[in-house]
DNA sequence: TGATTGTATTTTGAATGCAAAAAGTTATGA
DNA sequence: TCATAACTTTTTGCATTCAAAATACAATCA
């Protein structure tokens, strides 16, 4: 073997191309609530922020426009995507459908201890919430759909799903949940361990789809709240036109 | 109005981004069997052939790369994605999800126009079959399929079967339909046209998802049989060990 | 005052330049 | 002959540069 020793500790690896951690990095900024919906991402600002040159930064805002959470507009820069009622109403469908054949080959595939991480992360969510931890319960419950869509085992249909959850993700900033969707949320999540643990199939779809559209339209109820311009913290614009 | 006479003509407007231009040509050239499966992509060829500097079509290449056409390797380049029978069985499932809510989204929304227009292209179809043109017999059949996820009138959705249909489409330059398949792909689409004009939504979904998992056997038959190395035209590599 | 035109500044789009990594080539030695 | 090593060429990743477009600002005139 011809390597040296110094390289023998890490495989350290070509380390990854940097435009990815820039999508990854930008992408958690959208998600996180930093970079609000409508705002101007002006290049500059984000390359000395990160201390990279625009080339790499601009591959990842083509990057992430083709994920529709940012909107190019041709000689003006970027901007945050808005997240409006008919895109809500336009996605949900989607991600049930997704969320269903999800469940069922899920069901098919899980094992055992996939089901024990489950029930482990639910019981952790259900304790988030009988604390009112918005923050936590929302990490939780990402990570549990999460491990459904791992647990079908089918990388597209993951890729796909995280790209849709990421722009549903976006209208979190818009707003926040009502304490009775919360309460039917968590319920509906009972059922979800249920299903999942009889691996039935048919019932996790059938589960999954309800969850999803009560939770499409208090994601709705939330945006239309802040499109009336009644909402808290929300920039929602920028634009200085009036 | 202070426009001068010049720009009345053609509105113009601002010209779009090359990159954009460049990803739509190199999308094309995948789709139409212009790169194969497996071929390295080397940016200067790409760029001298373009007439255009390695800027933009790095872009074009991240984004080609996040839909899954090509694949980039660090410090080696990008190469046109192969699709594995492992690729598509992963991708049928998810397929059939798409095509079964947008068979019922089109039932509700379709107008009497749009039944025409696709039977219009059906029996265009049905008469490219008829004289054995392969070639026109899957363009049409592109859009017939387009036109009802058109007609479901959902951007989204529309939009993840367009990434997962280029996908797909890629198949087809590692080898050929077979005539029996043909044959019966065509019955199925006449059972299409007659659940769309009675705009029976159910059954229309029962059908797309027959149709497509008929269609998935038949491509990974083909794969199967490139794979095996007894492809005609097939180059699916061009890495050159052994 | 207010609208409009002309000018300076900023920001974007795309090309070029440069260093590091990979691939290719030749030379050397068992 | 084959394998390894040294060197050359090519290719890639990223920074920088330059031109064009958009924006901000100031001056002019009704």
């Amino acid at each position: 073997m011809t390597v040296s020793a110094k390289d023998a500790g890490l495989p350290a690896g070509p380390r990854p191309p940097l435009h990815e951690e820039v999508v990854g990095r930008i992408r958690g900024m959208i998600l996180g609530g930093e970079l609000l919906g409508g705002q101007r991402v002006p290049e500059k600002r984000l390359c000395e922020q990160m201390a990279i040159s625009r080339t790499p930064l601009r591959e990842a805002l083509k990057v992430l426009a083709s994920e529709n959470l940012l909107v190019l507009l041709p000689n003006r820069g970027a901007r945050v995507a808005v997240l409006t009622t008919g895109d809500v109403d336009e996605m949900f469908p989607v991600m049930g459908a997704l969320e269903g054949l999800a469940g069922e080959l899920a069901c098919r595939r899980i094992s055992d201890i996939e089901i024990d991480e489950v029930r482990a992360l639910h019981y952790q969510m259900a304790a988030h919430h009988k604390r009112r931890d918005l923050g936590e319960y929302f990490e939780l419950n990402q990570r549990i759909h999460g491990k459904i869509f791992e647990a079908a085992g089918n990388e597209t249909l993951g890729g796909l799903y995280a790209v849709l959850a990421a722009r549903i993700r976006m209208a979190r900033y818009q707003a926040n949940l009502s304490h009775q969707r919360w309460n039917q949320a968590m319920a509906e999540h009972e059922e979800i361990l249920e299903a999942l643990s009889g691996r039935d199939g048919p019932r996790l779809a059938r589960i999954l789809r309800t969850h999803l559209e009560n939770t499409c339209e208090s994601v709705k109820e939330v945006i239309r709240a802040s499109e009336a311009g009644d909402s808290p913290v929300n920039a929602q614009q920028e634009t200085r036109n009036s």
